[in-house]
Parts: C-alpha cells; structure tokens; sequence
DNA sequence: TAGTGGTCTAGACCACTCA
DNA sequence: GAGTGGTCTAGACCACTAC
C-alpha cells in the first residue's frame, strides 16, 4: 500500500513512544534541560499517562532522563565512567581510595548475607565488622558500599575503639597491613534496598549495579566488598589503563 | 500503640509485597516452580494487578522470577557466573572463545554508533566490518554481540568471500594474526534492542548488561565489542581466578 | 480454545520540592 | 499552596503458548 509507515503499528506503543522520544532528546533539548511535565506530555501524544511512564522509564534506565519527584524530569548528561579496579577498589584504605567510610559495626557471623559469608568461610559465633563507606565522584554520591571484614583478619581492631567512624578507620588501618594478593569481582543487576537507596540520593527499588569483591591476601578472602553503583548514571570502567594511557600520551 | 506491625504503612504496597513474595519464594517454593497466575496473587493479597506487577517486575529484575508470556511465572535458578575477561571475551576468534558467529556485515563508518566510530577513528568513507555473534552458556543463550573491525585491521579480508557466516569466519581469522597487548572494557545498564532481544529468547526493552570491550594491538584500537548480556541470568565476573584456582587447590 | 503474561486506559490520591 | 513525579485502582483488550 501506499502509506509509507504503517508497519509501526505491531509495535508496542510505549515503545514507539521512547524512539521518538529519544531521537527528540538527541535533538531539541540540552543537558539539563527541563522536560514539559508527564501529563502534558500524555496528553502532547495521545497516550495514558501509565504508558508515557513506561517510556520515560525506559529511557531514565538507559540513562538518558533523570526524574526527580517534587521537581521535574530533566535531560540527563552521558554517564560518567567510574574505575572499577585499581583505584575503585584497591585495597579499602590505601591512598588513592576513593571511598569514605560513614559507619560501622560489628555483627555476628550469622547475620551477613549468605552468600558473603559463605566467601569469607564465616558463620554464626564468628565476629565480623562490617563497615559501611560511600563515594563520591564529580560532588555526587556514585556508590555505597558495606565492606565485611572477619574479626580473624584484623586482630588489631578492638572493641575499645568507640564512635563508629573511628572504629571504621581502625578497621581501613590494620587492612592496610595485609599483603594483597589479588581480587575477584562480579557485577550483577540490582536494586537498591532502602538504605542504599538512601545514600545514592534515589527512592528504594531504583536499579543498581551490584558490584561484589573478595580481597585475597595470603591465599585465603580476607574481606568481601559488596559495592551498590547507580546504574542510571554510572559506566563501570575495568582494567589496561596503562595501555589506555600509552594511546593517549 | 499496641499494633504489633503497623509500621508496614509508609511503605509503598508494593515494595512490601515485593518482601512477602521474596520470602515465600526462599521457603515455599522450589527452582523451576511455576506460581500461581497474576490474577490469583493479585486477588490473594488484595492488591490491582498492575501493583502485583510491579513488585513481581522488582523480582524478575533481581534474578529472582522468571515471566513467559502464554506460560506463567516460574522461579528462577541463582544467576550463571558469566566470565566476561580471559575466555569470555579473548582475542576474538582464538581457542576457548565462548561466541559463535552467526552474521556478518560490511558497512560504511558513518553508519556505526557514534562511540564505537570515536573509538576505532573511523567516520564516514572508511569501511568497516559488523560481526554478529552470540554467546551460549549452560544451554541457553546468555549474550548477542556486535564486533566492530575497521577494514584496515584486517586487509586480508575481500569482498570474494561470500556468506554472511564465512565473512564472519574470515575476519576472526585475520584478528587472530595480530598481537593482542591489551583490552579495556566497561559495562553498563540498557535496554536489548529489537535484534538483540530475539537473540536472546526476551522482549524488546529487556534490561541487560553492555559491556563495550576495547581490543588494543600495537597502540592503536584495532576492534570495539559491543556485548549484550541477559541481567536477569547473568552475573558477570572478572579477573585473578589464578587466585581463586590457587584457593580451590 | 483456554489460560497466561503484556499493553493500555482514565481516572484518583499521595509524597515531595520549591517559591 | 501549586506543581511535580510516585503509587494505586478496576477494568479492557492483545499476543502468545500449549493442549
């Protein structure tokens, strides 16, 4: 027939719907820009304002849209890359690290997750610390981070330490005097539980980057690292920096 | 007051539902077990469907369910451990690669996305090579993947060579004559695109892990991997498992 | 053909931000 | 208090699977 686009139609709307609204992002807004407000834009396209959403969210999950609540839904800049490696996740504590430490606690092995203590070959009756840290890249929280140590792996750290930032950098410390021998990583999909989601400036649910590290020192995991990134902003970067560098210089 | 769990209001339902079927399906119900249907649960914890949906799509999102449109809802195994750095993503081509080609195409450098064409140096006029290829693990396919190759990486390849698979064939053979000094990756979130996601059995929009791999010969980038892993199956993993062997040993 | 999950609608109210 | 995105409802119909 002579109607040149009409295969469009086996197509979920929602999904026509985030093409064209991406390809308007690519060409009509600027970073930061504010978009008109999600029932003008229902309304602007004909649809439910549910299935605008759907789009949005689409888009918000690839990173292209940021929405705050109270606020608006702006045009969101290319996500930034994050080093996931040497200085992401060297050893917790060295210099150049570029996590803080906010908290800590020390909790019973029975209580971590299950697959953590599993790595740490920890159970219940054994004392582990679990020290909670954040990082913040370019002035805005990228990651959260709660770092289990087995009491067995810093003999150091003691119960007399008291205020839970102290305690946190006495743990960082005596990590410190451990040789590294190297590290495993995972990233996995995820979402942020409600503390999380907290420290990473998002509502609880939001979809996170699930960044899990065992610390090798002396043959034997020292230390799982179980690190939560935003996905909506954050590209993991690993590994041959060097020869990025030598390409660049 | 008295009520013993009446804290349960701030939380948004389905948030709370999401904690109640999480906990049911660790001690009610087994791997592979379908549920009952949405409608069902939806009726049975008085909630719209649209709510139980959401909290069911939070799920599916951690891994946890697994949803297929005319069956059901069933639960899913832990995620597969996806080695993406030595035998996950080597020198394209080279003994124990995980990937199968299944396409080739040769096309102009104004037409590849425009971080891959930065990436490589190439732009309109220059010629360059799109393998198709996919990645199966355990029996199911767990990531599609676009290989860009500037024709100039790899003279040896002419346009006698017909068939899409025997093109493929014939540009991983020519990459493997060159010395590989180095790999930078990086992974992020998306969404599969129409192609992608029928290569791996899911709808379009399904979320999935990009992990976008730099192959660097002789100071320059000589290809771009453009990876598409399924997030809900996939739980990628990285480097030093020398170490790990050395633990299991 | 029956049953499933996927899409879509037209409303309502809530939580939050900011002037 | 006005305006935003977030949650929730009660329906309807569609696309797909399997019998």
């Amino acid at each position: 027939m002579g109607t040149t686009q009409l295969d469009t139609a086996q197509e979920p709307k929602y999904w026509h719907l985030k093409t064209v609204l991406s390809d308007a992002l690519d060409s009509e807004f600027a970073v930061g820009e504010i978009l008109p407000n999600e029932r003008e834009l229902a309304a602007r396209f004909g649809v439910a304002r549910a299935t605008l959403r759907q789009a949005l969210e689409q888009l918000e999950l690839e990173g292209r849209l940021q929405r705050r609540r109270g606020v608006g839904t702006t045009v969101a800049p290319p996500r930034m890359g994050v080093p996931v490696d040497r200085t992401g996740h060297s050893w917790p504590g060295a210099p150049g690290d570029a996590w803080q430490p906010v908290d800590a606690a020390t909790v019973d092995g029975g209580s971590v997750p299950a697959a953590v203590a599993e790595a740490l070959g920890a159970g219940a009756g054994d004392t582990v610390h679990v020290v909670r840290r954040t990082r913040v890249d370019q002035g805005q929280p990228v990651a959260a981070e709660l770092l289990y140590v087995p009491a067995g792996s810093v003999p150091g750290v003691t119960d007399a330490t008291t205020g839970a930032v102290a305690r946190a950098r006495a743990v960082l410390r005596e990590l410190q005097r451990l040789d590294l021998d190297g590290e495993e990583r995972a990233v996995e999909l995820g979402s942020a539980r409600a503390e999380d989601a907290k420290q990473l400036d998002r509502l609880p649910g939001a979809p996170v980057l699930v960044v899990t590290t065992r610390y090798v020192t002396g043959g034997r995991i020292t230390a799982v690292a179980v690190s939560t990134y935003r996905a909506d902003t954050c590209r993991l970067t690993f590994g041959d920096h060097d020869n990025l560098a030598a390409l660049a210089g």
